[in-house]
DNA sequence: TTTTATCGTGTTACAATATAACACATCGAT
DNA sequence: ATCGATGTGTTATATTGTAACACGATAAAA
Protein backbone atom coordinates (compact mmCIF):
# COMPACT_ATOMS: atom_id res chain seq x y z
CA UNK A 1 0.00 0.00 0.00
CA UNK A 2 1.13 3.13 -0.88
CA UNK A 3 2.77 5.51 1.39
CA UNK A 4 2.55 9.49 0.55
CA UNK A 5 -1.01 9.50 2.26
CA UNK A 6 -3.51 11.95 3.78
CA UNK A 7 -2.94 10.82 7.48
CA UNK A 8 -6.82 10.83 7.85
CA UNK A 9 -7.46 8.62 4.94
CA UNK A 10 -6.21 6.38 2.11
CA UNK A 11 -6.87 9.01 -0.41
CA UNK A 12 -4.20 10.88 -1.32
CA UNK A 13 -4.06 14.30 0.00
CA UNK A 14 -4.76 17.00 -2.56
CA UNK A 15 -1.38 18.81 -2.39
CA UNK A 16 0.83 15.26 -1.60
CA UNK A 17 4.40 15.54 -3.46
CA UNK A 18 3.20 13.54 -6.59
CA UNK A 19 6.97 13.04 -8.01
CA UNK A 20 7.52 11.32 -5.12
CA UNK A 21 4.24 8.82 -6.53
CA UNK A 22 5.75 8.68 -9.67
CA UNK A 23 9.46 7.97 -9.11
CA UNK A 24 8.71 5.10 -6.49
CA UNK A 25 6.69 3.80 -9.21
CA UNK A 26 8.96 4.02 -11.84
CA UNK A 27 11.40 2.52 -9.56
CA UNK A 28 9.34 -0.36 -8.60
CA UNK A 29 8.72 -1.03 -12.14
CA UNK A 30 12.59 -0.93 -13.00
CA UNK A 31 12.34 -3.52 -10.43
CA UNK A 32 9.36 -5.80 -10.97
CA UNK A 33 10.80 -5.84 -14.96
CA UNK A 34 14.32 -6.99 -13.98
CA UNK A 35 12.75 -9.84 -11.49
CA UNK A 36 10.49 -11.35 -14.01
CA UNK A 37 13.11 -10.84 -17.08
CA UNK A 38 11.14 -8.13 -19.14
CA UNK A 39 12.18 -5.29 -20.71
CA UNK A 40 11.21 -1.72 -19.74
CA UNK A 41 11.44 -0.08 -23.29
CA UNK A 42 11.13 3.72 -24.09
CA UNK A 43 7.71 3.41 -25.22
CA UNK A 44 6.64 1.57 -21.84
CA UNK A 45 7.80 3.54 -19.40
CA UNK A 46 6.33 6.66 -21.19
CA UNK A 47 2.77 5.06 -20.52
CA UNK A 48 3.98 4.25 -17.19
CA UNK A 49 4.97 7.39 -16.34
CA UNK A 50 1.98 9.28 -17.86
CA UNK A 51 -0.16 7.26 -15.93
CA UNK A 52 1.22 8.22 -12.89
CA UNK A 53 0.94 11.68 -13.54
CA UNK A 54 -2.09 12.05 -11.61
CA UNK A 55 -4.25 9.46 -9.52
CA UNK A 56 -7.31 9.77 -11.76
CA UNK A 57 -7.94 6.86 -14.58
CA UNK A 58 -6.51 7.89 -17.96
CA UNK A 59 -8.27 6.63 -20.58
CA UNK A 60 -5.79 4.92 -23.77
CA UNK A 61 -6.87 7.78 -26.53
CA UNK A 62 -5.85 10.58 -23.86
CA UNK A 63 -2.51 8.73 -23.10
CA UNK A 64 -2.03 9.05 -27.41
CA UNK A 65 -3.06 12.75 -26.81
CA UNK A 66 -0.26 12.68 -23.77
CA UNK A 67 2.45 11.01 -25.82
CA UNK A 68 1.86 13.16 -28.75
CA UNK A 69 3.22 16.39 -26.74
CA UNK A 70 6.29 17.68 -27.86
CA UNK A 71 6.84 14.90 -30.64
CA UNK A 72 6.60 15.10 -34.50
CA UNK A 73 4.37 11.93 -35.10
CA UNK A 74 1.51 10.46 -33.13
CA UNK A 75 1.97 7.15 -32.08
CA UNK A 76 -1.25 4.88 -33.25
CA UNK A 77 -3.63 3.07 -31.25
CA UNK A 78 -1.98 -0.34 -31.21
CA UNK A 79 1.69 1.40 -29.79
CA UNK A 80 -0.41 2.52 -27.04
CA UNK A 81 -2.46 -0.44 -26.64
CA UNK A 82 0.78 -2.70 -26.51
CA UNK A 83 2.41 -1.11 -23.92
CA UNK A 84 -0.84 -0.92 -21.84
CA UNK A 85 -1.01 -4.91 -21.71
CA UNK A 86 2.36 -5.05 -21.07
CA UNK A 87 1.69 -3.28 -17.74
CA UNK A 88 -1.46 -4.81 -16.73
CA UNK A 89 0.51 -8.29 -17.66
CA UNK A 90 3.22 -7.60 -15.04
CA UNK A 91 0.39 -5.79 -12.95
CA UNK A 92 1.97 -2.25 -13.20
CA UNK A 93 -1.51 -0.88 -13.84
CA UNK A 94 -4.89 -2.03 -13.40
CA UNK A 95 -7.66 -0.97 -16.05
CA UNK A 96 -11.11 0.65 -14.59
CA UNK A 97 -13.66 -0.92 -16.73
CA UNK A 98 -16.56 1.45 -15.31
CA UNK A 99 -14.60 4.15 -17.40
CA UNK A 100 -12.46 1.85 -19.92
CA UNK A 101 -9.66 4.26 -18.67
CA UNK A 102 -6.11 2.40 -16.85
CA UNK A 103 -4.23 3.40 -13.43
CA UNK A 104 -1.58 2.67 -11.86
CA UNK A 105 -1.29 0.44 -9.56
CA UNK A 106 -0.20 0.71 -5.65
CA UNK A 107 2.31 -2.49 -5.03
CA UNK A 108 2.78 -4.23 -8.53
CA UNK A 109 5.21 -6.23 -6.21
CA UNK A 110 2.20 -9.52 -6.15
CA UNK A 111 -0.63 -10.41 -8.17
CA UNK A 112 -3.93 -8.81 -6.22
CA UNK A 113 -7.48 -8.93 -6.46
CA UNK A 114 -8.37 -5.16 -7.35
CA UNK A 115 -10.38 -2.81 -5.03
CA UNK A 116 -10.88 0.73 -6.15
CA UNK A 117 -12.78 3.86 -4.74
CA UNK A 118 -13.79 6.15 -7.46
CA UNK A 119 -14.76 9.46 -6.61
CA UNK A 120 -17.71 10.32 -9.39
CA UNK A 121 -16.81 14.40 -9.05
CA UNK A 122 -12.67 14.52 -9.70
CA UNK A 123 -12.21 10.84 -10.63
CA UNK A 124 -9.57 10.18 -8.10
CA UNK A 125 -9.12 6.60 -7.85
CA UNK A 126 -7.61 5.09 -4.76
CA UNK A 127 -6.51 1.15 -4.85
CA UNK A 128 -7.81 -0.65 -1.35
CA UNK A 129 -7.13 -3.70 1.06
CA UNK A 130 -9.50 -6.58 -0.06
CA UNK A 131 -8.67 -8.17 2.59
CA UNK A 132 -11.69 -7.22 4.25
CA UNK A 133 -13.74 -8.72 2.01
CA UNK A 134 -12.08 -12.48 1.66
CA UNK A 135 -14.35 -13.88 4.77
CA UNK A 136 -17.37 -12.62 2.80
CA UNK A 137 -16.01 -13.71 -0.44
CA UNK A 138 -15.38 -17.39 0.89
CA UNK A 139 -18.97 -17.71 2.04
CA UNK A 140 -19.84 -17.14 -1.51
CA UNK A 141 -17.80 -18.99 -2.47
CA UNK A 142 -19.20 -22.09 -0.55
CA UNK A 143 -22.94 -20.95 -0.98
CA UNK A 144 -22.08 -20.48 -4.70
CA UNK A 145 -20.18 -23.15 -6.02
CA UNK A 146 -18.13 -20.73 -8.30
CA UNK A 147 -14.46 -21.05 -8.43
CA UNK A 148 -13.96 -17.40 -8.14
CA UNK A 149 -10.73 -16.46 -9.63
CA UNK A 150 -10.99 -12.63 -10.23
CA UNK A 151 -12.82 -9.87 -7.96
CA UNK A 152 -12.91 -6.06 -9.65
CA UNK A 153 -14.37 -3.87 -7.43
CA UNK A 154 -15.04 -0.66 -8.45
CA UNK A 155 -17.25 2.05 -5.47
CA UNK A 156 -18.52 5.26 -6.41
CA UNK A 157 -18.58 8.38 -4.63
CA UNK A 158 -17.51 11.54 -3.05
CA UNK A 159 -13.84 11.72 -1.70
CA UNK A 160 -13.17 13.71 1.18
CA UNK A 161 -11.60 16.47 -0.46
CA UNK A 162 -14.95 16.78 -3.00
CA UNK A 163 -17.52 16.37 -0.47
CA UNK A 164 -15.69 19.55 1.43
CA UNK A 165 -16.34 20.97 -1.83
CA UNK A 166 -20.04 20.62 -2.11
CA UNK A 167 -20.82 21.36 1.59
CA UNK B 1 -33.85 -13.25 -4.79
CA UNK B 2 -34.95 -15.76 -7.65
CA UNK B 3 -36.75 -18.58 -7.28
CA UNK B 4 -36.15 -21.46 -9.34
CA UNK B 5 -32.46 -22.03 -8.89
CA UNK B 6 -30.73 -25.08 -8.18
CA UNK B 7 -30.83 -26.31 -4.64
CA UNK B 8 -27.25 -26.82 -4.15
CA UNK B 9 -25.99 -23.24 -5.33
CA UNK B 10 -27.83 -20.01 -5.87
CA UNK B 11 -26.85 -20.44 -9.66
CA UNK B 12 -29.34 -20.91 -12.08
CA UNK B 13 -29.61 -25.12 -13.40
CA UNK B 14 -29.01 -25.50 -16.91
CA UNK B 15 -31.76 -28.00 -16.92
CA UNK B 16 -34.44 -25.22 -15.00
CA UNK B 17 -37.59 -23.82 -16.94
CA UNK B 18 -36.28 -20.81 -18.13
CA UNK B 19 -39.71 -19.79 -19.35
CA UNK B 20 -40.58 -19.19 -15.88
CA UNK B 21 -37.82 -16.62 -15.66
CA UNK B 22 -38.87 -14.74 -18.73
CA UNK B 23 -42.23 -14.64 -17.64
CA UNK B 24 -41.71 -13.38 -13.84
CA UNK B 25 -39.27 -11.01 -15.11
CA UNK B 26 -41.96 -9.16 -17.40
CA UNK B 27 -44.58 -9.08 -14.55
CA UNK B 28 -42.46 -7.51 -12.39
CA UNK B 29 -41.39 -5.09 -15.14
CA UNK B 30 -44.94 -4.19 -15.76
CA UNK B 31 -45.84 -4.02 -12.30
CA UNK B 32 -42.71 -1.39 -11.08
CA UNK B 33 -43.68 0.23 -14.47
CA UNK B 34 -47.17 0.77 -13.07
CA UNK B 35 -46.14 1.87 -9.74
CA UNK B 36 -43.14 4.38 -11.17
CA UNK B 37 -45.75 5.24 -13.52
CA UNK B 38 -43.39 4.89 -16.34
CA UNK B 39 -44.42 3.15 -19.68
CA UNK B 40 -43.10 0.10 -20.85
CA UNK B 41 -43.23 -0.04 -24.53
CA UNK B 42 -43.04 -2.46 -27.57
CA UNK B 43 -39.81 -1.89 -27.87
CA UNK B 44 -38.23 -1.34 -24.31
CA UNK B 45 -40.22 -4.85 -23.32
CA UNK B 46 -38.86 -6.98 -26.28
CA UNK B 47 -35.56 -5.72 -24.96
CA UNK B 48 -36.37 -6.84 -21.80
CA UNK B 49 -37.22 -10.04 -22.73
CA UNK B 50 -34.42 -10.50 -25.06
CA UNK B 51 -31.98 -9.62 -21.92
CA UNK B 52 -34.11 -12.31 -20.37
CA UNK B 53 -33.19 -15.29 -23.00
CA UNK B 54 -30.58 -16.28 -21.10
CA UNK B 55 -28.73 -15.63 -17.43
CA UNK B 56 -25.83 -14.18 -20.07
CA UNK B 57 -24.76 -10.95 -20.30
CA UNK B 58 -26.10 -9.11 -23.98
CA UNK B 59 -24.47 -6.86 -25.44
CA UNK B 60 -26.02 -4.15 -27.31
CA UNK B 61 -25.23 -4.71 -30.63
CA UNK B 62 -26.45 -8.80 -30.67
CA UNK B 63 -29.59 -7.37 -29.32
CA UNK B 64 -29.67 -5.04 -32.32
CA UNK B 65 -29.36 -8.30 -33.84
CA UNK B 66 -31.46 -10.16 -32.11
CA UNK B 67 -34.60 -7.65 -32.36
CA UNK B 68 -34.11 -7.61 -36.29
CA UNK B 69 -34.93 -11.22 -36.33
CA UNK B 70 -38.01 -11.85 -38.51
CA UNK B 71 -38.73 -8.04 -39.15
CA UNK B 72 -37.79 -6.43 -42.15
CA UNK B 73 -35.84 -3.23 -40.86
CA UNK B 74 -32.78 -3.09 -38.40
CA UNK B 75 -33.67 -0.75 -35.45
CA UNK B 76 -30.76 1.77 -35.61
CA UNK B 77 -28.03 1.74 -32.00
CA UNK B 78 -30.19 5.01 -30.27
CA UNK B 79 -33.64 2.87 -30.34
CA UNK B 80 -31.60 0.26 -27.99
CA UNK B 81 -29.53 1.69 -26.30
CA UNK B 82 -32.65 4.55 -25.33
CA UNK B 83 -34.23 1.14 -24.29
CA UNK B 84 -31.36 0.22 -22.19
CA UNK B 85 -31.15 3.66 -20.87
CA UNK B 86 -34.52 3.28 -19.47
CA UNK B 87 -34.49 -0.36 -18.27
CA UNK B 88 -31.37 0.70 -16.45
CA UNK B 89 -32.41 3.47 -14.86
CA UNK B 90 -35.81 1.48 -13.49
CA UNK B 91 -33.12 -0.90 -12.18
CA UNK B 92 -34.78 -3.81 -14.42
CA UNK B 93 -31.53 -4.60 -15.85
CA UNK B 94 -27.76 -4.26 -15.11
CA UNK B 95 -24.72 -3.30 -17.05
CA UNK B 96 -21.92 -5.61 -16.63
CA UNK B 97 -18.92 -3.16 -16.73
CA UNK B 98 -16.17 -5.59 -17.88
CA UNK B 99 -18.08 -7.23 -20.34
CA UNK B 100 -19.95 -4.00 -21.59
CA UNK B 101 -22.95 -5.71 -21.43
CA UNK B 102 -26.47 -6.16 -19.91
CA UNK B 103 -28.38 -8.86 -17.56
CA UNK B 104 -31.31 -9.06 -16.16
CA UNK B 105 -31.70 -7.43 -12.53
CA UNK B 106 -32.77 -10.40 -10.18
CA UNK B 107 -34.59 -7.97 -7.83
CA UNK B 108 -35.69 -5.05 -9.03
CA UNK B 109 -38.27 -3.94 -6.50
CA UNK B 110 -36.01 -2.13 -4.99
CA UNK B 111 -32.02 -0.51 -5.52
CA UNK B 112 -29.38 -2.43 -4.92
CA UNK B 113 -25.61 -2.31 -5.55
CA UNK B 114 -24.29 -5.08 -7.91
CA UNK B 115 -22.37 -8.35 -6.91
CA UNK B 116 -22.08 -10.06 -9.96
CA UNK B 117 -20.42 -13.90 -9.94
CA UNK B 118 -19.44 -14.31 -13.97
CA UNK B 119 -18.10 -17.59 -15.81
CA UNK B 120 -15.51 -16.70 -17.63
CA UNK B 121 -16.36 -20.55 -19.72
CA UNK B 122 -19.82 -20.08 -20.44
CA UNK B 123 -20.31 -16.37 -19.60
CA UNK B 124 -23.19 -17.45 -16.88
CA UNK B 125 -23.66 -14.35 -14.50
CA UNK B 126 -25.14 -14.82 -11.35
CA UNK B 127 -26.86 -11.83 -9.35
CA UNK B 128 -26.03 -12.17 -5.12
CA UNK B 129 -26.30 -10.88 -2.33
CA UNK B 130 -24.41 -7.79 -1.08
CA UNK B 131 -25.47 -8.45 2.62
CA UNK B 132 -22.29 -10.16 3.43
CA UNK B 133 -20.32 -7.13 2.34
CA UNK B 134 -21.97 -4.32 4.17
CA UNK B 135 -19.41 -4.57 6.99
CA UNK B 136 -16.29 -4.36 5.37
CA UNK B 137 -17.60 -1.94 2.90
CA UNK B 138 -18.50 0.43 6.28
CA UNK B 139 -15.15 -0.50 7.34
CA UNK B 140 -13.69 0.94 4.28
CA UNK B 141 -15.85 3.98 4.54
CA UNK B 142 -14.90 5.14 8.06
CA UNK B 143 -11.19 4.30 6.77
CA UNK B 144 -11.17 6.03 3.48
CA UNK B 145 -13.24 9.16 4.14
CA UNK B 146 -15.02 8.13 1.03
CA UNK B 147 -18.92 8.64 0.41
CA UNK B 148 -19.59 5.41 -1.53
CA UNK B 149 -22.54 5.49 -3.87
CA UNK B 150 -22.46 2.71 -5.79
CA UNK B 151 -20.94 -0.49 -5.86
CA UNK B 152 -20.24 -2.50 -7.95
CA UNK B 153 -18.80 -5.99 -7.88
CA UNK B 154 -17.69 -8.24 -10.22
CA UNK B 155 -16.26 -11.48 -9.30
CA UNK B 156 -14.49 -13.99 -12.61
CA UNK B 157 -14.41 -17.42 -12.35
CA UNK B 158 -15.85 -21.22 -13.25
CA UNK B 159 -19.10 -21.84 -12.45
CA UNK B 160 -20.40 -25.26 -11.09
CA UNK B 161 -21.52 -26.88 -14.16
CA UNK B 162 -18.28 -25.56 -16.13
CA UNK B 163 -15.93 -27.09 -13.22
CA UNK B 164 -17.33 -30.56 -14.09
CA UNK B 165 -17.01 -30.32 -17.79
CA UNK B 166 -13.09 -29.26 -17.28
CA UNK B 167 -12.19 -32.05 -15.20
C1' DT C 1 30.87 -13.74 -38.21
C1' DT C 2 26.97 -14.78 -40.39
C1' DT C 3 22.56 -16.73 -39.43
C1' DT C 4 18.49 -17.19 -37.22
C1' DA C 5 14.91 -16.66 -33.79
C1' DT C 6 12.56 -13.65 -30.80
C1' DC C 7 10.69 -9.65 -29.48
C1' DG C 8 9.11 -5.00 -29.96
C1' DT C 9 7.39 -1.48 -33.01
C1' DG C 10 5.18 0.94 -37.30
C1' DT C 11 1.35 1.16 -40.26
C1' DT C 12 -3.02 0.51 -42.33
C1' DA C 13 -7.28 -0.77 -41.97
C1' DC C 14 -11.18 -1.97 -39.44
C1' DA C 15 -14.32 -3.80 -35.59
C1' DA C 16 -17.20 -2.93 -31.59
C1' DT C 17 -19.47 0.07 -28.55
C1' DA C 18 -21.87 4.34 -27.81
C1' DT C 19 -23.74 9.16 -28.51
C1' DA C 20 -25.20 13.85 -30.67
C1' DA C 21 -28.48 16.25 -33.07
C1' DC C 22 -32.55 17.01 -35.21
C1' DA C 23 -37.08 15.56 -37.23
C1' DC C 24 -41.37 13.52 -36.48
C1' DA C 25 -45.15 11.12 -34.16
C1' DT C 26 -48.26 10.09 -30.39
C1' DC C 27 -51.08 11.15 -26.71
C1' DG C 28 -52.91 13.16 -22.64
C1' DA C 29 -53.93 17.65 -20.31
C1' DT C 30 -55.23 22.33 -20.67
C1' DA D 1 -57.89 22.25 -31.10
C1' DT D 2 -53.69 23.11 -29.20
C1' DC D 3 -49.82 22.52 -26.51
C1' DG D 4 -46.28 20.09 -24.05
C1' DA D 5 -44.10 16.03 -22.87
C1' DT D 6 -42.45 11.79 -24.14
C1' DG D 7 -40.96 8.24 -27.26
C1' DT D 8 -39.11 6.94 -31.77
C1' DG D 9 -36.64 7.37 -36.53
C1' DT D 10 -32.63 8.71 -38.92
C1' DT D 11 -28.11 10.21 -40.08
C1' DA D 12 -23.85 10.94 -38.86
C1' DT D 13 -20.09 10.55 -35.84
C1' DA D 14 -17.42 9.74 -31.49
C1' DT D 15 -14.84 6.54 -28.62
C1' DT D 16 -12.51 2.40 -27.56
C1' DG D 17 -10.07 -1.50 -29.13
C1' DT D 18 -7.94 -5.22 -32.70
C1' DA D 19 -6.26 -7.81 -36.85
C1' DA D 20 -2.78 -8.42 -39.96
C1' DC D 21 1.43 -7.84 -41.90
C1' DA D 22 5.97 -5.50 -42.55
C1' DC D 23 10.14 -3.87 -40.48
C1' DG D 24 13.97 -3.51 -37.21
C1' DA D 25 16.85 -4.48 -33.27
C1' DT D 26 19.04 -7.63 -30.40
C1' DA D 27 20.96 -11.64 -28.83
C1' DA D 28 21.79 -16.55 -29.09
C1' DA D 29 23.23 -20.41 -32.11
C1' DA D 30 25.91 -22.11 -35.87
Amino acid sequence: MPSNLDAQSIAPHPDHDHQACIDSALTAARELCREKQQKLTKTREKVLQLIWGSHRPIGAYSLMDALAEGEQKRVAPPTVYRALDFLLELGLIHRINSLNAYIGCQDPSHEHHCYFLICTSCNLAVETDPGPFQSAVGQLKQESGFEIRQQNMEFNGLCPHCQEQSE
